[in-house]
DNA sequence: GGAACATATCAAGAAATCTTGATATGTCAA
DNA sequence: TTGACATATCAAGATTTCTTGATATGTTCC
């Protein structure tokens, strides 16, 4: 069963606040990266160290800065950690650029102003 | 005639760099909901102040951070401006994200490491 | 020309983000 | 149990971004 939160329910600026959440976690070159590298599928975080070429607690800090926006999942083992991508924030970033690219942008040009 | 500037000859760290120009172009609410409004075609900024409730000074930032990115471009007409979107620049944030979505992101577990 | 208007820019402070080095936590292996 | 290791967290400073109020620029209308 799902649960009885309402789908959709979220405000218009509550989603603006949540989208703007997901393309912040992308707008950091090194969070960039770790994201193609992850592309693939999971990586321990010293895989990802080697290929980013950053200190420990700064790789740190971005992987957290991914995982609190929903972008990346964590799974413990052992002494490591491996991480990968929650495909489903993916959708939700390309389905908000959708809404704006279906719309014919620049279709026409404003005539009536103020 | 396109110009004669090589296509797609940036380095990797390089696209990164300007992809996350993009994406954090799109990492504020004001600003996502500015593009929103334009979705549908040009608005001069009078609309948009009044759409969005902001301070014109505030307002002219987050127009002008848009313009930077080059996700907006304006056109002056008489003693007001009219923006819209740049579909192009949609389009590679869209790229971008579909590179990451399309490789099975989750696809196994990673089981050598370090 | 001068006033009203639309918008941009600037300067300064406020707030958020990022980096670095130090320390903490938990796990494995000897 | 001790030590080495993988990772996270914390604290402080550096940097960037955002907001606000003031001023500048260019346009139209009188």
């Amino acid at each position: 069963m799902t649960s009885p939160v309402k789908l959709q329910r979220r405000s218009p600026a509550a989603t603006r606040m949540q989208v703007s959440r997901l393309f912040h976690a992308l707008s950091d070159p090194t969070r960039l990266h770790l994201v193609e590298l992850l592309a693939d599928g999971e990586h321990c975080v010293c895989d990802l160290m080697a290929a980013v070429d950053a200190a420990q607690s700064r790789l740190s800090f971005h992987l957290r800065t991914l995982k609190d926006a929903g972008i990346v999942a964590d799974r413990k083992e052992g002494r490591w950690v491996h991480y990968r991508l929650r495909p489903e924030a993916l959708e939700e970033m390309a389905g908000a650029l959708n809404l704006v690219r279906e719309a014919r942008p620049g279709a026409w040009r404003s005539i009536t102003c103020c």
